[in-house]
DNA sequence: AATTTGTTTATAGTAACTATAAATTCAAAA
DNA sequence: TTTTGAATTTATAGTTACTATAAACAAATT
């Protein structure tokens, strides 16, 4: 995604433009598709912004979710954050730890939970196994 | 399903039984099918269990999972311990806080992933909105 | 340039677990 | 039925991931 898109989703929900957040961005726009923890972010831009705090990094990643571009997903303990923002399946394998997004058709699951009278503001498909790499390596 | 099943399965993967395990397998019982933390179970058996710990809990709903009578899953920043061992969604109200269970076709979503060479052993639908009965009452 | 309001920073605090080791108890075997 | 050994519970300390607070600072509107 496109720069720009960031910063105007930003602005569109009323956040300050700050070099912080520009530095955010750019990080998880260069790892994009990626899968990142508060702390692995912290951790990667400290260099970059020597007096950032992680404080700082969970508010970021939170102006930019409730400006739509990045959202989360809970597992094995911690908040994951992603630009992803289609509707897909995170796959987690439980031998390297990587996560890989699954394309899922939204439509089949969405009418049937709508159908039943909820209405839905967000979904999360969590799974858990052995990757295919991994698989190939198991022999 | 039958206080049997629980103890049995315990005993299959070659688990003790003890009073404080009954205690818990008894309360999800009778809370069935419903969604518990462990803080929750804690706080409802101590005055049956009086010297049972928090950690106790843990343990035990972690001997329960392992033998196949308790999945959990992670939301909202903490992990729910559930009796419905059966593929469905959970939806969590925004509003009210409570868990729906949602039947979801497995079939469709796993086809998908194992058709791309993923092995599945876990698979949980996290779903967020607002419930049938919220949606009434905010008239 | 001045003002306002949002943001960052530093730091303290909390919630949800997890680890450790001693005391206890379960259950299989003698 | 007692003994035995491993599993479990308990008490407690520790950790991780996150949240709150308030003062210092900076962005953006005028
Ligand atoms: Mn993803
Ligand atoms: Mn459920
Ligand atoms: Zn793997
Ligand atoms: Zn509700």
């Amino acid at each position: 995604m496109d720069r720009n898109y960031y910063i105007d989703s930003l602005k569109k929900s009323n956040f300050k433009i700050t070099p912080q957040r520009l530095t955010v961005i750019d990080y998880v726009r260069s790892h994009s598709p990626g899968h990142f923890t508060a702390e692995e972010i912290f951790n990667s831009i400290k260099s970059e912004e020597p007096t950032i705090t992680l404080a700082t990094v969970y508010n970021i990643l939170k102006a930019l979710q409730s400006s739509g571009t990045v959202k989360t997903f809970e597992t094995s303990g911690s908040t994951w954050f992603e630009t992803n923002t289609d509707f897909h399946g995170n796959f987690v394998c439980s031998n390297c730890g990587k996560i890989y997004d699954i394309g899922i058709d939204e439509e089949g699951i969405l009418s049937n939970v709508e159908g039943s009278g909820y209405s839905v503001q967000e979904a999360n498909l969590i799974l858990k196994g052995i990757c295919k790499e991994c698989l190939l390596d198991r022999d």
